[in-house]
DNA sequence: GCAGCATCGTATGCGTACAAACGATATCGA
DNA sequence: TCGATATCGTTTGTACGCATACGATGCTGC
C-alpha cells in the first residue's frame, strides 16, 4: 500500500516561479482527461467515447450531414472524423448515400439502430456535465462555462 | 472559397434544450484541443509536446525520477509516459540507470543536451499560457484558472 | 470552355491516452 | 520465512488528433 521514498537528485534552478501545475494548459488537459473518465462511466454506453457521441447528437438533431460538415459542427478535422465514422459505420448505428448533386460528398445518416441508441443515452448528457462541474457551485459553474465558451 | 449549401433533412426533437456547444466536456475538449495548436507554434521547437514538455520540465526541476513517479507527477499513466520517455531517449534529451535500491526503476534524468533545450523554452512556457488565456481580461484570467484548478 | 483553385473523402505516420495482461521485483503480514 | 499483495516497467490493442499528401470532383474567372 505504500510507495517507496522517491529518488531524488540536484533540482535546477526555475526562472521566478514557474510551476507546471499552474499553468493552463496542463490544467485543461488534466480536466478533459477527467470528463472523458465520467463520460465513459454515465453515458449508458460501453463503446461509445465523447466523440462518437457529438457525431451522433449531431447526426440525430441535423437529419443528415456530409462528413466533412459533421466534423466541423463537432470539431473534428477531416482525418479525425473519417475514422469516428469508420467505427460508428461499422457498429451500424450510421449509414451512408452518395449525394446526388455532388459525388465527392457522402450523406450520412443514423440508422434506425442509431437513432434508438442516442434516444437511450441523451439523458445521461447532461448528467455527466454536472458530474463534471460537480465541484463547483451553481453561480461558479455558469461563471466557468461563460468564461470557457470565450477561450474558443 | 465558398462552401456549397449543406445538405439538409428530417430533424430529430431533442429533449429539452440539449445544445451539443453549450456541454462543458465539448468546450474542454475544444479548449484543449486550441491550447495544442498555440503550444506548438510558440514553445520554440517543432518536435516536442505538451506531454513532453511537461516531462522534461519536471525533470529540469526535480533532477532525477523514476518513470513511473514522473507519469504521476505529470498526469500520464505508465503507458503513456513509457512512450513519451521512449521517444525522448530516441531524442537523446533524457538518460536512464538502473536504480541501486530497486531493480525494477529506471532511474531517468536530463541529458546536458535536455538541460539545455529547457533552459531555452522554459520562456516560452509563460507566452503560451498568456497566449491561451488572452480572450479573457486579466481578473477572468485568474478567475478562469481558480475554477479550472478546482475541477481535478 | 477551360485552367486554376477549393473542397471532398482517403491514406499514412506520429503522438497522446488508457485498458488489460504480463513478468519481475519489492513489501507486508501472519 | 513465506505467501499474498503491490508496484515497476512493458506490451498489445483501440481510439482520438493532426500534418501531409493524394486522386476525384466542383467551382470561378478569364
Amino acid at each position: 500500500m505504500n510507495v517507496k521514498p522517491e529518488i531524488k537528485a540536484e533540482p535546477s534552478t526555475m526562472p521566478d516561479g514557474y510551476v507546471l501545475e499552474d499553468q493552463v494548459g496542463h490544467l485543461i488537459r488534466r480536466a478533459h482527461q477527467r470528463h472523458t473518465a465520467l463520460f465513459m462511466a454515465m453515458i449508458g454506453d460501453e463503446q461509445i467515447t465523447t466523440t462518437q457521441y457529438a457525431a451522433l447528437v449531431k447526426l440525430y438533431q441535423m437529419g443528415e450531414l456530409s462528413q466533412n460538415h459533421l466534423g466541423r459542427l463537432t470539431a473534428m478535422d477531416p482525418a479525425t472524423i473519417q475514422g469516428v465514422i469508420r467505427r460508428l459505420t461499422l457498429r451500424k448505428l450510421i449509414s451512408h448515400r452518395p449525394d446526388k448533386n455532388d459525388k465527392r460528398r457522402r450523406c450520412l445518416s443514423l440508422t434506425s439502430g442509431g437513432r434508438d441508441l442516442v434516444g437511450r443515452l441523451l439523458n445521461n448528457g447532461p448528467k455527466v456535465s454536472r458530474a463534471t462541474l460537480d465541484p463547483l457551485s451553481p453561480a461558479e459553474q455558469q461563471q466557468f462555462v461563460a468564461l470557457l465558451k470565450r477561450l474558443t
